[in-house]
DNA sequence: CTTATTTCAGATGAACTGAAATGC
DNA sequence: CGCATTTCAGTTTATCTGAAATAA
């Protein structure tokens, strides 16, 4: 799609009024511009080895939970099933992750790190924690570890059906 | 794309280990998972008039800093011109911003809410202080404040230029 | 019989890059 | 002149929906 409309030089039904509050962003805004500087930091991190900031995501995640299914992965990163495919199709094709069926229920394939899928998390963890750790710049200790808590609870309230 | 390579029995190389360490995530990825369940449930509240929680998200900019233009627009949201250009193009065509020339600078349109983008703004705000409520629940208050003022620094932090 | 998982196929939309016109 | 903003044009890529095969 591309623009259409005629370069309309309105001049009326703008609400002309400046700040009227304070204009104290939501919580939610807040978060979601961090989150959005968050991974545009690591999408620098990855880029040169071509892999998107989500896919570095599943990587982690089958690190910490080996033998997830495709499936459960999609539903984890909230994508569907057949998008999760096609990633786990890129991973498996650059040989960062494996697959096997699953001897208790031959419908899944059940995913896991290959050694250089496991190198790579390796290699890349430290630059990572930077990250985080520059996140957290000029913050207590303790405001470091309320936040872990703080968030997890509000993930636990959102999304109560996911893992952990 | 669609998935490609064979149905291959891999049996060898996933590391068979399970749950080595305690699996503890870092506070990205759980930064990363509130704010997709944040989004789930934004896109939930606008689906039914048609609204990404995008756009959703670029009214609620302009009700704090009117007379922003579309590439400022742009910058803040992490995405480049052109693309804001279309986001900006839909959100006139439904008649809730309008634009202007910024009378200092003829290169530039200026947007703000129409009166109908306000009064969509306005029908919205307590659904979605609800979603934050339903977040921050079981919370203390003092926690609550304490998570504005760390994710704000945060912010900072990782995006310095961003305004406020 | 219903449901979950995987896979194939196609459609759509949201984002990008490149380039031009305009004005600072 | 260099730079910012807007706009036009085309492309890519990630995501979706729909449907089929297999197995629980």
């Amino acid at each position: 799609m591309s623009n259409s409309s005629p370069p309309t030089v309105t001049t009326e039904p703008i609400r002309a009024t400046e700040p009227a509050q304070a204009a104290e962003p939501t919580l939610l805004y807040m978060m979601k511009q961090l989150e959005l500087a968050v991974r545009a930091r690591l999408e620098d991190i990855f880029r040169p080895i071509g892999l998107t900031a989500l896919q570095y995501t599943a990587l982690t995640v089958l690190e910490r939970h080996p033998n997830l299914s495709s499936a459960q992965l999609a539903r984890n990163s909230f994508v569907t099933a057949q998008t999760m495919a096609d990633m786990v199709t890129a991973l498996r094709d650059r040989g960062l992750i494996a697959r096997r069926r699953d001897p208790d229920d031959l419908r899944r394939f059940v995913l896991g790190l290959t050694d250089d899928g496991q190198r790579l998390l390796d290699r890349y963890r430290s630059e990572v924690s930077v990250l985080e750790a520059a996140m957290l710049a000029g913050l207590t200790p303790a405001q470091a570890a309320d936040l872990r808590v703080v968030v997890r609870a509000c993930r636990a309230n959102l999304a109560p059906s996911l893992p952990r």
